[in-house]
Formats: C-alpha cells, sequence, structure tokens
DNA sequence: ATGGCTACGATCCGTAGA
C-alpha cells in the first residue's frame, strides 16, 4: 500500500497538479491539507474521474482536509472528539484495514501568541485521541502537516530558527509526546539525504537555496512501521508553475 | 534589512500562512 501526505495550499489552485500526481504516483491513498474548499465546491467528480473517492472536511479561505483513496473509505470521523474546534484539520477514515488520520496542525504564529497556545493544547488533545485510536486500530496510519521540524536536522538553519515557532522546545515535545505513544516517524526508519525538507518559503527564492524545513509527516503505529519500505519526499510538484509551498510526502506499506 | 510570496475575500489592501 503506497500513503501519501501533500499540503496543497488551496485544491482549487492545485486541482491539475494533483490529478498529474495521481497518475504519475499512483498512491493507494492520498491526505490533503489546506483545501481551502466548502464541502459543496470539493472537487469530487474531477477525483472520480481519476479513479479515486474522497472524504473531506473544508471550510472557506482557511484549513480544510481530505483523504483521498481507491478504496472504499469506511467510519469517517472529523475533528478530535471532545475538542471543541471549528476549525477543519482533522478527518479520519479506515481503508483497506488501515486507519488513516489526516492532520492539519496549527501554525501556531509566533511562541507566546494567542495561536501558539492553541496549538499546544490542540497537540494535547491530539496526543490523548490518538492513545485511544491506537489502541483501537493496531494498522494505524498518521499524516499530514505537523508545523513541527522534530530535530535542528530537520531545519536548513537551526542557528536562525532556534526559539522560533514550529522548532520551539515545546512543540518540539508535543511532537515527541506523539512518538512516545509508539508512532514511528517513518521518514526517520530508512537512510535519507542531509537536508531534506517538505516546506519552502514562496519568499527569498527559499526552493532555490533549499532553505526548508520538514514539517509533514508520517507517523505509523509499530505494526504498519514494521512492513514499511520506504518514506520519500518529493520535490517535483515544488519545481512547477504556481507550486504549493509543501511538497508530498510518501510512504510503501506493505 | 524582520521584508522579500501566494491565496483569499475583499477591493485597489488586510489577513494568514510558516
Amino acid at each position: 500500500m503506497k500513503l501519501a501526505t501533500w499540503n496543497v495550499n488551496s485544491l482549487k489552485v492545485r486541482l491539475q497538479q494533483l490529478v498529474d500526481w495521481l497518475a504519475r504516483e499512483k498512491p493507494d491513498a492520498i491526505c490533503l491539507q489546506e483545501t481551502k474548499l466548502e464541502d459543496g465546491n470539493f472537487p469530487a467528480a474531477e477525483l472520480q474521474a481519476a479513479g479515486y473517492r474522497a472524504a473531506f472536511a473544508g471550510q472557506k479561505t482557511y484549513n480544510g482536509v481530505a483523504i483521498v483513496s481507491r478504496a472504499p473509505l469506511a467510519e469517517v470521523g472529523t475533528g478530535i472528539p471532545g475538542f471543541e474546534d471549528h476549525q477543519k484539520r482533522v478527518i479520519a477514515a479506515t481503508l483497506d484495514g488501515v486507519r488513516v488520520v489526516c492532520l492539519y496542525a496549527p501554525n501556531g504564529q509566533a511562541v507566546g501568541s494567542e495561536k501558539y497556545d492553541y496549538k499546544l493544547r490542540w497537540y494535547g488533545a491530539l496526543r490523548d485521541w490518538l492513545a485511544e485510536e491506537l489502541s483501537r486500530h493496531p494498522r494505524l496510519a498518521v499524516l499530514g502537516d505537523l508545523n513541527v521540524a522534530p530535530e535542528d536536522r530537520d531545519v536548513h538553519d537551526p542557528k536562525l530558527w532556534e526559539g522560533q515557532v514550529h522548532v520551539s522546545e515545546p512543540e518540539r515535545t508535543a511532537f515527541r509526546a506523539l512518538l512516545a505513544l509508539g508512532l514511528k516517524d517513518c521518514f526517520r526508519l530508512f537512510e535519507q539525504p542531509e537536508k531534506s525538507f517538505s516546506w519552502w518559503d514562496y519568499r527569498m527564492g527559499a526552493f532555490r537555496r533549499n532553505a526548508g524545513l520538514r514539517i509533514d509527516h508520517i507517523l505509523l503505529s509499530p505494526e504498519l512501521a514494521a512492513g514499511c519500505s520506504s518514506c520519500t519526499i518529493d520535490k517535483a510538484p515544488r519545481k512547477l508553475e504556481r507550486p504549493s509551498d509543501h511538497a508530498p510526502v510518501t510512504a510503501e506499506l506493505s
């Protein structure tokens, strides 16, 4: 099984790029973030024509998540149970016997801001919920834009970013709390090129300079991690005209 | 230099992203 995640930064703008990517990479499922579409405008017909069905939870302008899958999607749920949130950041579904959780973590804006507090609260609620999901679903895959660069090697210039949002110690601690549940950072199960990133700022020629962060992640339960054979970041879509600022991340499972 | 793009919904600028 091939699973992927991609923050498309507007599915309306990136639909053709997504359809092209699906045709080329043929994943079994892809988790999308920042669709920025109300559910009535979700391009279900276009994706169906490409051979995929979808579960989605969106809103205008901001946020919005979707799971796009070849197999039927069962037990679809949205949001973190018990965590009141009008922002559409979470959708989960079961496909081919795998529980897939698609996440768009809050950005956090600036350390100490109200949005930063919300990010840490969101992570706390996420941890508790994933602990339950893991006990219910031994085959659990958590994919998405988690908006945390877990280690300094996930940051192009750790000195420049030191203490900043996405890198601050409380955020990294919140991220590690997910790993403490037994989830594995799939990308680090394998030898990877140095300076591997999944996001590059649109400004300052950041992509050309490879001035990026690795903030898009695939976390796997122990059972799925044991059968994982690869995890890669595909930089090709970032080179296209009008790209998303994020690249897709893909994992192969047996 | 604290900016520099991009998307969006609103106008011809503000908010947000990361």
